[in-house]
DNA sequence: GGGATATCGTTCGTATACGAACGAGGACCA
DNA sequence: TGGTCCTCGTTCGTATACGAACGATATCCC
């Protein structure tokens, strides 16, 4: 490892093999930030990786409340709520109180948001298959098995 | 897969395969999380991990203009300008013009900052080693060697 | 020399991300 | 019943992330 200009010269040669480039959390950030690049290629500027992931979880298994979405599509209060406000703005979703329970907001998609969702599933698909282009077959498996370990 | 109560009754079974849980970029943005996560804990929470990129990168090649030094850690002009300009304002890093090229701002690690990023070392080794933890050894260089193809 | 082209740093706007704090509502138990 | 504790949604502040546009400077090439 080269020194910087500036370093007092006490190189602790313990430390010597730290290589940036080899950390997992910054490869896997460089993994992501190509894979948002796919995403807004395929599926258009005019939503985000997180607002689909909000629509393809209601699409799926209906409404929920924004909490509970919010854990369902790995994003704390105070974002998926951010979300949803930007989704409401542009009526692909809609909200309700919970009759049952008074803290509770139920966030359900909207049927222009449903037909919004069903048009775009192929896309997903598609952002999901150039993703994992440059891998054969089997190492896609592989790697989302692997991923699934570290969450 | 559970039709959304708003959803008008057309299903078309060619995406009905379509699981969020199962994507790749959804699960690689929650193990981003969880790297995240256990960098805040061990790190601390007065570095961020790009600021930390950018403290480890200049420790190791030395100083660069400011734009190459976001290209190696990943972060675009406008991104790299923000983390500079933070990493200034705790005196971590100084910046210079650069002699031969009127338009460059050659940024380089302060004395200060290369005592800081010294003492961080240890613990950035660590940050890795526990968010590879639940991986058996041989997964961790097939995961690795995975995501650079991602990239 | 000088014009076309490219790069550099900066700024603006928008969208995650998340810690922290807050009030309102619900569950539980003495 | 009343008190304690938890959950829910909201708001604030800070930090990435990045597209787009801008002026200043370099480079290239005729």
């Amino acid at each position: 490892m080269a020194r910087p200009s500036t370093a007092a010269e006490t190189p602790e040669l313990a430390d010597e093999n730290y290589d940036l480039a080899e950390q997992v959390g910054f490869i896997m950030r460089q993994a992501a930030q190509r894979h948002v690049s796919i995403f807004n290629e395929i599926m258009g500027s005019d939503l985000t990786p997180t607002q689909w992931a909000v629509l393809a979880r209601l699409y799926q298994d209906g409404g929920s409340s924004q909490n509970l979405l919010g854990r369902q599509t790995a994003m704390d209060a105070a974002t998926i709520k951010g979300v949803v406000d930007r989704l409401l703005k542009r009526k692909l979703v809609q909200t309700k109180p919970d009759p049952e329970d008074g803290r509770r907001l139920i966030v359900e998609l909207s049927p222009a948001g449903v037909d919004y969702t069903r048009e775009l599933l192929p896309k997903a698909e598609t952002v999901t298959k150039v993703t994992l282009a440059p891998l054969a077959t089997n190492q896609r498996a592989t790697l989302i098995a692997l991923l699934k370990q570290l969450r």
